[in-house]
DNA sequence: AAAATAACGCAATTTTGTTGCGTTTATTTC
DNA sequence: GAAATAAACGCAACAAAATTGCGTTATTTT
């Protein structure tokens, strides 16, 4: 994935094409994925204003789902968790993200590990599959040398 | 991983070998890991005692995971889920267990899929792995089929 | 068997996520 | 561009999931 985050995006341009209503807090909530790429719910919080409500946030990750724009990432801390979809891979509601994402265990930050990608299985006898995910976690740099 | 579920299993002498005490709930525990691999809180709560209280049922996971018995399985729905380990995968609280889960997204059973391993991931700058997961989600035969 | 240690149960609390409804804001239609 | 429609928002209340402290009971060690 391209991201070219020289502050020349356009967020609310992406909202319309995916059919997503510009209001403040969704431009603000999208630029948040575009500079980090992959967020929980909690970091979500502490980078938005205080003045916006918890409900909000939950609706409007749920609606940035629907619409094709982020996908849920596993984990292990019992977080709900999205990153950026990349867009040539993800179409409305249709995710495949086959690379990897490497969650911190201390600081719960998410990482895209664009270079790892999971195996492309295909079909299980007996199991339908949705979606696929590599999971890696530890620590990362920063987390490693406190 | 071989199991010989064949009822001739000590599971006391399990759980001495790996240092966790012998109560009647914690060999019962044992045993629903070696009938079924995978299980949810939920699940393990369902299938125990009513008298058992919930927070035994936490700890008991959690000493377990700790003496390398099982391992947490990621998942997009932010319920705890546990798998047994491979005694041969899996020492102590290092846990590798590269085979993957397979989750169903309507009865939120968790399978091991011994056939499907996850990339062999060594090093990545800037990141000290603890654990790999390959995580499928979906719909199960039975789950499909409704 | 006694002492030490670990597990357990209960109640209370915290954290995380959800629902309903009236109000505000954005989008569509004319 | 103003009115009508639809969507998003905030609030309060609720529900579910997980955690903590502490006194009691069971297990392990000596």
């Amino acid at each position: 994935m391209k991201i070219q985050n020289d502050g020349n995006i356009d967020f609310a341009l992406i909202l319309a094409k995916k059919g997503v209503s510009k209001t403040k807090f969704r431009i603000h909530l999208l630029e948040l994925f575009y500079n980090k790429r992959s967020l929980s719910v909690k970091e979500v919080m502490n980078k938005s204003s205080n003045l916006i409500n918890k409900v909000t946030i939950y609706r409007a990750l749920e609606c940035f789902e629907e619409k094709g724009l982020i996908h849920k990432v596993p984990s292990i801390n019992n977080i709900i968790r999205y990153s950026l979809c990349n867009s040539d891979e993800c179409i409305g509601s249709l995710h495949k993200h086959n690379h990897g994402h490497f969650i911190c265990n201390n600081c719960n930050q998410t990482f895209c590990l664009e270079n790892y990608k999971s195996p492309d299985i295909k079909d299980i006898e007996g199991f339908y599959i949705n979606s696929l995910n590599l999971i890696l976690e530890g620590y990362c740099k920063d987390c490693h040398l406190n």
